[in-house]
DNA sequence: GCTCCGATAAGGGACATCCCCCACGGGGAA
DNA sequence: TTCCCCGTGGGGGATGTCCCTTATCGGAGC
């Protein structure tokens, strides 16, 4: 009977060494090497063909979601198994279009984890559960082969991310209405919206947003230093 | 012969159960418990009082580096060895000043991490390689028994640094209060105080400044579940 | 002893937030 | 054309922020 061939992608030595001690207590897995960023992952895939790849998002010189399009692309047996630390919404579904067939929070359990590598070694798809809720949204449609996936409108509107820049920038509604020349109410409303969309419903999970998205820096001393 | 009691803390179960199986494989290491965020290392680190605490710096709750200065302070038995994955200078430098025994990167191998540990439980300390360099800028003062120092930087207590990571994660007033057990008038006083001492008013503000401090991360996952 | 400070707690007030409700006009999609 | 989304504007209310004030307690320092 033989065995579903690991690779494993992660920058840090630790992490990898942990996996390796996890996945050897599994009799139907075996790790066929290891990689300690993305352009080297893409390189063992094709030099060793596992059937799956565990590549983590954040790797130097290469990071996992490019390395993954490019494992994707020339090796189409080797299914890609994202772990990452971050449920972040765009690292999901930059994942899923970038070709991967599944997604792991790095606070799912072990279990989880040989579960995961067995059901993307069959075909099927496997997500955390905290991220599974965000990928119902979209029509299920194959995501095999196809296109990528389109942004519906779930989307922000140009007006919302102004009045969330703002938002995030530390200023209260009543200026950021003077500063768009709008209603105070107006305002309001664009934040009670985005807010919606986003499912963040507090000022400081909007800044973090902002910042996590690049629409702000947190860095207040840029200026200086 | 009485083994080594070890104290894990990172909020990622997957790297918990990683060094777990890295550290059951040591006769001399019997790890006595894990904790998923800073708060909840220092109840733990009361309670059990191990030897060596195993303390990642990004936690939700309360950080990593607050958690060793409050483990530091109750019981300075229990060395505390920070794993991080990165070897920024300015959290090497505040790793010691909050009284931690150790630095360790996520990059050292499994074999370094158990040095570490016999290392620092020994009254030593241990730094992974790639950090030593830096560290010469210091003579030896007295972290040794003594409180740990804090930063010069910021002024901020320690219970205003943990009132700054629960508003920065997005929590009301309210729940801080209930999370830290005293009133939620105290609360309001501590944010008062911090807000003061930075010169920022308002909470977007806040949460800029704790990123940009390393206290907490952008990503939504920290303050989420 | 006295003083300063941090942590605790409370009252009160002005304002902001967050979330409902409602409506209108325009532009693009079904 | 009809329908929905987007931007605009408003009412109202429950809750939370932000900033005063005062006060007690314990520890650190002079």
């Amino acid at each position: 009977m033989k065995r579903i061939t690991v690779l494993l992608a992660d920058d840090h030595m630790l992490v990898r060494e942990g996996l390796r001690k996890i996945l050897e207590m599994e009799r139907d897995l075996e790790i066929v090497g290891e990689a300690e960023d993305g352009r080297q992952a893409v390189a063992m895939v094709r030099k060793f063909r596992p059937d799956v790849v565990l590549m983590d998002i954040a790797m130097p010189l290469l990071n996992g979601l490019e390395a993954t399009r490019q494992v994707v692309k020339a090796i189409p047996a080797t299914k890609v198994l994202i772990l990452s630390a971050h449920s972040d919404d765009a690292y999901v579904k930059d994942a899923v279009e970038s070709g991967a067939r599944g997604f792991l929070l790095k606070q799912t359990s072990s279990r989880d984890l040989c579960l995961a590598i067995r059901e993307v070694r069959k075909g099927h798809t496997f997500f955390s559960a905290s991220v599974t809720g965000r990928l119902q949204i979209r029509d299920r449609q194959p995501v095999e082969r196809g296109e990528p996936l389109r942004k519906k409108t779930n989307q922000l509107s140009s007006r919302e991310m102004e009045v969330l820049q703002l938002i995030a920038e530390g200023q209260p509604n009543k200026q950021v209405a003077s500063e768009l020349g709008v209603s105070f109410k107006t305002v309001d409303k664009h934040r009670q919206n985005l807010m919606a969309k986003l499912d963040i419903h507090d000022i400081a999970g909007l800044t973090r947003y902002a910042i996590a998205e690049g629409i702000i820096t947190s860095s207040p001393r840029s200026a200086l230093d």
